[in-house]
RNA sequence: GCCGGUGUAGCUCAGUGGCAGAGCAGCGGUUUCGUAAACCGCAGGUCGUGGGUUCAAGUCCCACCGCCGGCUCCA
């Protein structure tokens, strides 16, 4: 992770800080963690409690190791600044820690300094983490007695006759372990922000404060998890969408996105793509109404359990909803009609804007939304051809993300246990689906229990360049909810009427995200096909402006989204812009062009390429474009 | 929705009770330029909104709205 931002497209980035040598596969040469590990094992009953057990608060893996310990040390500094607080929890995250205290005020910037400053004299003080064990009944005394209402909360809700402690100098806590030898270790972290968390993520309970933290073996790592950071930032598709004018927020739409020109771009771009491809496998598409009457909504069971995330209109005495799903319209469009088995599959594939009435505190740029675009079908097959057009569908979403340079991760989700169908039907479900994974050969994991009530389902998420996973795409079966709700039927060989499965299924997941998601994966600099702009002729002078106009106009006639930049500025100054502007090609035209027909080439990335023939490059940009390339080649061969 | 932070020019930000500021962007002029920022000038503001305190509010107080970081939710 991390390790991938060095691409031929990264603009204007930084260099990252040089990587540490070791890196858990690759050798860790000088990285201390065979004796930070054998620090940690040091103490022989806490050996025999990992063998015996193997019960511990966080991976006994050396980086999560630490970074408990780290959260260890923090509660320890914030005890001794603010003996009052109360201690919750302090687990290990991904990339750090964090620990909630039980305290009426929040945690200022300035606390978290202090805070910070307090940890590196545990540290310099050196304490031993000694773990020590208590009969079930004395710790919790132990902890009422020492005014930790939450400690002797979890402890009672333990089921073992003892529980282990972990003490380091004065600050002693409930605890599995393991940790590292010593508070010496701690050295490469950072205190990065404090919020308020529910106690036990449950909203009906108190507000605890939450701080944040990253630890790291080394320096070195630390730094350059902090230039991650700094990159992600430097990323973010709110800035980024504002910067290069692709789309903005309205204050009076909270969580609708304004498409400007240039991101228009990207989402007909994304369209055209989207229709392309499934118009050549045999799906058709529907446009359903955006405002439906609630009846509909009470026979699709969503007024029952999803009413609070819909937006309601009452016209003339009756109660509308916006709509926050497709499926339900779909259904109404596959009932019209007397089907077949000979009709089936059956794919209906929309564009469906929805409305969902998201939480004010949980919209975040286009990533979370209330009015949103999905790449939506639902796909209604015989049981027999279950697997084949999941098998099918896979093969659709690799090749998808395949042209976005994304990878994708996929996740089994199967039978809850509130669901509705017979086991049998499950059993093929589930089936089907493993099956089809495996006929791809994908890697996969299985989240058992996480299934919607009416069908397993496959979800994908993609990782960005930074690392981060991003849930996108989604395959759920739907055995019960619209075949068994809507009453769906196909008359099958035998003459009788049968129910058929419905697939519900998004590739993209939504517009809206996905385009958030390609920002900060390409970091703006979009492949030719999706830049908002193409090219941008730049005549060296003002004097060269009929020439550089003629080969505008030729960009033009080839459908290219060309501009030309003839501002009374000097040629450096443009250049300069344009590469800002994240622009793929620049045709940089003077006198030699002129007299050649030929333009002076240059990527977004790079130096001058020199002069080449007009028609080549309008022939190269035509083949790159039409193959959407997800690399610069024009000139390159 | 909850906890906290935040909101000043198109953007990035300064201004801590006494005349509303800078850089970039924009516009005008000079310059006519060979590969990442020429020079001079001009214009640009209900300081998120509404109340309040004060002789005086961008600044202090209250409420609301948006945004940011989390929590929760994510049929």
């Amino acid at each position: 992770m991390g390790e991938r931002l060095s691409d031929a497209e990264e603009v204007g980035g930084s260099k990252p800080p040089e990587p540490t040598t070791r890196d858990g596969a690759s050798g860790g040469r000088d990285r201390p963690v065979l004796p930070l590990f054998l620090g940690v094992m040091a103490e022989a009953h806490e050996e025999r409690h990992l063998l015996l057990s193997g019960e511990f608060d966080c991976d006994p893996e050396p980086l999560s190791t630490l970074r408990h310990s780290t959260s260890h040390v923090m509660a320890q500094a914030v005890k001794r600044l603010f003996p009052e607080v109360k201690l919750a929890i302090g687990p290990a995250i991904e990339d750090g820690f964090y620990y909630d205290f039980g305290r009426s005020q929040p945690f200022t910037p300035e606390d978290l300094a202090r805070i910070e400053a307090v940890m590196r004299e545990i540290a310099r003080e050196g304490h031993r983490f000694e773990r020590m064990e208590l009969p079930r009944a004395e710790a919790i005394a132990f902890f009422r007695e020492r005014g930790e209402p939450f400690k002797a909360e979890i402890i009672e809700g333990i089921a073992d006759d003892r529980v282990s402690l972990y003490r380091q100098g004065e600050f002693v806590d409930l605890c599995r372990g393991p940790h590292v030898a010593s508070t010496a270790e701690i050295r490469a972290f950072k205190l990065l922000s404090s919020s308020g968390a529910y106690w036990r993520g449950d909203e009906k309970n108190p507000m605890l404060q939450r701080i944040y933290g990253t630890s790291w073996l080394a320096q070195e790592d630390l730094d350059r998890y902090l230039w991650r950071l700094e990159e992600a930032k430097k990323r973010d598709h709110r800035k980024l969408g504002r910067d290069l004018d692709l789309f903005d927020f309205f204050d009076v739409a909270p969580g609708a996105p304004f498409w400007l020109p240039n991101g228009m771009v990207l989402v007909r771009e994304l369209e055209k793509f989207a229709r392309e491809s499934l118009d050549a496998r045999g799906y058709q598409e529907i446009s359903t109404p955006l405002l439906v009457n609630k009846r509909l909504w009470v026979e699709s069971g969503h007024w029952e359990h999803y009413q609070d995330n819909m937006f309601k209109v009452e016209v003339e005495d009756e109660l509308f909803s916006l709509k926050p799903m497709n499926c339900p319209e779909s259904a109404l469009v596959y009932r019209r009609s007397l089907r077949s088995y000979r009709d089936l599959p059956l794919r209906f594939s929309e564009m469906g804007r929805c409305h969902r009435n998201e939480r004010s505190g949980t919209l975040t740029g286009l990533v979370r939304v209330r009015q949103f675009t999905q790449d939506d079908a639902h796909i209604y097959v015989r049981p027999d051809q279950l697997q084949d057009e999941i098998t099918q569908l896979l093969e659709l979403v690799q090749e998808w993300y395949k042209v976005f340079t994304l990878t994708a991760t996929f996740k089994l989700s199967t039978r809850p246990e509130k669901r509705l169908g017979t086991e049998e039907q499950w059993d093929t479900a589930e089936k089907a689906l493993h099956e089809a994974l495996r006929a791809n050969g994908l890697a996969y994991s299985v989240n058992p229990g996480d299934a919607a009530f009416y069908g397993p389902k496959v979800d994908i998420d993609v990782q960005d360049v930074l690392g981060r996973a991003w849930q996108v795409a989604t395959i759920q079966v739907d055995l019960t909810m619209l075949p068994e709700r809507f009453q769906l039927e196909y008359i099958d060989t035998d003459g009788q009427p049968k129910r058929p499965v419905a697939i519900h299924r998004a590739i993209f997941g939504s517009y809206e995200r996905f385009i958030g998601i390609l920002t900060e994966h390409f970091a703006g600099a979009f492949p030719t096909w999706l830049a908002p702009v193409q090219a941008r002729v730049l005549p060296i002078s003002q004097k060269h402006e009929e020439y550089a106009r003629q080969v505008w106009e030729r960009l033009r006639g080839a459908r290219i989204r060309a501009e030309l930049d003839h501002r009374n500025e000097k040629l450096g100054y443009r250049i300069r812009d344009a590469q800002v502007r994240k622009v793929p090609y620049m045709l940089v035209v003077g006198e030699r062009e002129r007299q050649q027909g030929a333009v002076s080439l240059r990527h977004r990335t790079e130096e001058d390429l020199g002069a080449i023939p007009l028609e080549r490059v309008l022939a190269d940009l035509a083949r790159e474009i039409s193959s959407r390339a997800a690399t610069l080649t024009v000139g390159r061969s």
